[in-house]
DNA sequence: ATTAATGTTCAGAA
DNA sequence: TTTCTGAACATTAA
C-alpha cells in the first residue's frame, strides 16, 4: 500500500522516463476491466496533452504529479494498489492507464498498474492543482515539516497520535504503516492525545519520521506479503525486512526484547507497538 | 461456502 | 466544529 516512501520510489523510477519526452497520448486499459476514476474524460485529455512535453515529475504526500509545458500536470493517487512501471506489470488485466511518448526518434510508454481499482489519475490546470493539492486538503509534507509545524499540527486535535498522523490535513504522507513504525522509533503510545505530547517527545516524533521515511525510501518502500507494491521495475522493495512492530504481533519487541509487540485497533485499523517502550 | 480483513480517501452522519 | 462511519474495490485467509 503505497505511502510516502514507495510514491517517492515511484517518482524516482519513472522520472527519467518522462521527463523530456513529448506525449502521443494516453489510453485507457485494452482489457474490459471496469475503468478507474479519470479525470476528465480520455478524449478531452488526448485534446489537451498532445505533443506536450513533459517538464517535471514530482511528488506531494502519496501523490504523483506529472508537470506539462502547458502547465496542466497530471495528479495521480495509488490509493491501496496503484503502481506506476515502465515495464513487466505483474499482470495484463490490472494496467489501467498508458502514457505514450516518443523522445527523438524514441518511443516509449509509462503504466499506472492497479489490480483494487480505487486509484484516481486527473489532468489538472495549474489553478485546478493549486486546489486540489491545497492546505485545504494536504498539510506539510512528512518530509519537509519542521518541529514548528508539527507542534501546531498536533495542537489541533485531541484524538489519539496514531490516528492524527493519518489525518493527511495534519501531516501528508504517512499511512497506517509507517505511523506505527515512527511511534515506535520516537518511543511515544499509540493512544496519547495528540495534543498532550510534550514538546521533547514532540521533538523525537519529528526526528524520528525523517529516519523512518528516509531509511524506507534508501529501501525502496515495504513490499508485503499480501501486497501489490512494487517498484517501476516490478521488483519488490526491502524495508519490509526493517520492520520493528508493523505486523508482529505477538513477537518481541527487537529494541527491549523484554515484551511483546501488540495489537490494537484504532479508527477501524490496525496499529502495532511495544507497551514497555512506548510511553 | 460465507465472512472478515486489508488501507486510502471522501461523503455524509453523529 | 470535530470526530466517526461506511462505501468504493479485489483478493486472500479463516
Amino acid at each position: 500500500m503505497p505511502e510516502l516512501p514507495e510514491v517517492e520510489t515511484m517518482v524516482r523510477g519513472v522520472r527519467e522516463h518522462f521527463v523530456g519526452g513529448v506525449l502521443v497520448g494516453v489510453q485507457s486499459c485494452p482489457c474490459d476491466c471496469r475503468p478507474i476514476l479519470l479525470e476528465p474524460a480520455l478524449d478531452r485529455i488526448n485534446e489537451r496533452v498532445r505533443e506536450q512535453r513533459v517538464t517535471c515529475v514530482e511528488r506531494r504526500a502519496k501523490r504523483i504529479l506529472i508537470g506539462l509545458a502547458s502547465g496542466d500536470l497530471f495528479v495521480i493517487e495509488p490509493r491501496m494498489t496503484g503502481l506506476m512501471l515502465v515495464e513487466d506489470p505483474p499482470d495484463l488485466e490490472h494496467l489501467r492507464i498508458e502514457w505514450r511518448l516518443r523522445q527523438g526518434r524514441k518511443s516509449r510508454s509509462v503504466w499506472f498498474w492497479d489490480r483494487r481499482g480505487l486509484g484516481t489519475v486527473r489532468l489538472l490546470t495549474a489553478e485546478q492543482a493549486a486546489t486540489h493539492l491545497g492546505p485545504s486538503r494536504l498539510g506539510p509534507d512528512a518530509l519537509e515539516m519542521t518541529f514548528e509545524q508539527w507542534t501546531q499540527a498536533l495542537a489541533l486535535t485531541q484524538r489519539p497520535i496514531k490516528v492524527a498522523m493519518l489525518d493527511q490535513k495534519l501531516v501528508a504522507g504517512i499511512g497506517n504503516l509507517y505511523a506505527s513504525e515512527i511511534l515506535h522509533r520516537a518511543g511515544i503510545h499509540p493512544e496519547r492525545p495528540a495534543a498532550s505530547i510534550s514538546k521533547k517527545r514532540v521533538a523525537k516524533l519529528h526526528a524520528a519520521t525523517l529516519e523512518v521515511l528516509q531509511e524506507a525510501i534508501r529501501y525502496e518502500g515495504s513490499t508485503l506479503g499480501d501486497g501489490t507494491y512494487r517498484n517501476v521495475l516490478n521488483q519488490d522493495g526491502s524495508y519490509q525486512n526493517m520492520h520493528r512492530v508493523y505486523g508482529k504481533g505477538d513477537e518481541n519487541c527487537p529494541t527491549c526484547s523484554r515484551s511483546v509487540i501488540r495489537r490494537i485497533v484504532q479508527a477501524q485499523r490496525s496499529t502495532f507497538f511495544c507497551p514497555k517502550c512506548q510511553r
